[in-house]
DNA sequence: GTCTATACACTGATAGAC
DNA sequence: GTCTATCAGTGTATAGAC
């Protein structure tokens, strides 16, 4: 039986936060207007105060929720073995979370300039966090002796720089599937910080 | 002699681009306004009409502009020798000539998307011819045996994007100048296409 | 070449009816 | 929970004086 009209039941919540989402990443912020959000969802734009105290609140939102998702899949990814291992795992994870949400990791990344000084603090914070993974397993490659690098803080700017680029090409039902998308790019990483080659 | 005033010749139309790419870059095209531009430029905001017909225009003169300089600056730089060597100059090539512009960068990268379909196909024309560049320098290289690379596509999406990505931390001043930051580069460059190391 | 004045649409956010 | 009506401010772009 369908329920009376009006008790959607929390699903418009979610269903703003999408359409946000969507149009932030295809237009930017500043060139989305909260009635565009509301004409997306199908309310009035006065109705969308019920969902977010103010725009600025909604994009800092969707930001945090990204970079908290993203901390938290990498713990439950991270098989937390050799380095090596970790740096194959962190490769193919860091694809493929992102390939999942090209719209979520573009603001993300380029609206951190939208967002009001306190708030742009405690989402860098998050960002910054993130970093450190990649930093943490170059480290103990090093130490290992089973990597080398000039340098871990620019190798793992480099690295992240290098996977999150596949976002800006990457489209699904293209020529290479994931899978081999991952492979080749954890085979690139694996070169660039100078982990031996198994087969040459 | 001083001139008398008014006869600024030719000096008002640089300071509008000027002043437009620096607040594109900070704030996003959509969220400059041009009465922000004329105040910054020192003009009021009619007068902007004589220098662009509209914002939008402004907008893609800034981004064919860096890409054409872009395409131009590596014809000059190019030492058109093995491939190694080539992929050692396009390193450090595009990390300078990046770092020295962050501003037109950011806006050639960010704001594709506030272009109108027929503007925004001319400079993605742009963007994808320098992408040939490292395609050529890695094909060449492989063919030659001096480089192993999986998908030659993707080798070069992954050498750029991890290029681009210094503009990201970059800061004069810094602790590494602008040399060791090319070598690092170069280095990790040389070893996500597999050329052998040197000294190992 | 720059100014002021102006057009008219749209902005984020609020108030109060239902 | 959504609507309509409304506020004061700002958006791009143009017209015409100087």
């Amino acid at each position: 039986m369908a329920r009376p009209s009006g008790s959607d039941a929390g699903v418009t919540g979610p269903r703003v936060r999408a359409a946000a989402e969507r149009l932030f990443a295809r237009h930017g912020y500043a060139a989305v207007s909260m009635r565009m959000i509301a004409a997306e969802v199908g309310i009035g734009a006065g109705a969308l105060y019920h969902y977010t105290p103010d725009k600025q609140t909604l994009l800092a939102g969707l930001m945090r929720e990204h970079l908290d998702d993203l901390l938290a899949a990498w713990g439950k990814a991270d098989p937390g073995t050799d380095p090596v291992a970790r740096l194959d795992a962190f490769a193919r994870f860091h694809i493929r979370f992102h390939i999942d949400r090209p719209d979520a990791v573009f603001i993300a990344y380029m609206e951190l300039r939208s967002l009001e000084p306190e708030t742009f603090a405690g989402i860098e914070a998050l960002r910054r966090r993130y970093e450190t993974v990649p930093e943490g397993i170059l480290r103990d490659g090093v130490a290992a002796g089973v990597m080398a690098v000039a340098d871990v803080k620019l190798a793992s700017m480099a690295l992240i720089a290098m996977l999150t680029g596949v976002n800006t090409w990457y489209r699904d039902g293209g020529r290479l599937d994931r899978d081999a998308v991952e492979g080749i790019y954890a085979d690139m990483a694996r070169g660039m910080v100078g982990v031996e080659r198994v087969s040459t």
